[in-house]
DNA sequence: TAAATTGTGGGTTAATAAACCAACACTTTT
DNA sequence: AAAAGTGTTGGTTTATTAACCCACAATTTA
């Protein structure tokens, strides 16, 4: 089972991982290039409906070019 | 599959942990006493066999006492 | 306005993480 | 030496992620 504090981990996560996406003016699509996931998983992601694994968050973290503790700093 | 490039990653966080949980003079079983995470997964984690997920970081991260992003400074 | 791009949501299946347990050797403490 | 704590390994089952696909509305651009 997933706790209200956990889905707002994941939230605030999606929220910081939107913010990175836009400020580097990529679509889902975009940034889906460069990392190796789904576009409509990403979009899931920055939802908060989804609690990637650590080498995801490491794909992520290249695909917008930062290193992974930047992805983290939420 | 899981690459080499990937198996790497792992392992150095593995390691980023290890010395993480070892500063703290913490045993594998008093570290899993402070997060909700097995001691035997603990372990399987430092080792570099485990892909764990976004709120298992979150767990460790809480169980060590820092932020997110440095136990992703590796 | 037509075309291209993007956002959004709803699926699927196979692989694997989570969450456990048990056993035993080794080390430290008492 | 006995007891307590620790390191280490090898399992198990259930839940969930990874990795996809498809459809269509909304927006942007040519």
């Amino acid at each position: 089972m997933i706790s209200d504090s956990e889905k707002d981990l994941l939230s605030r996560f999606g929220d910081h991982l939107g913010n990175l996406r836009k400020s580097r003016k990529l679509s889902f699509r975009k940034l889906a290039l460069n990392c190796d996931i789904d576009y409509s998983d990403i979009k899931k992601i920055e939802k908060g409906e989804k609690n990637i694994t650590f080498l995801t968050i490491m794909e992520l973290a290249k695909g917008l070019g930062l290193k992974p503790k930047d992805l983290l700093d939420f």
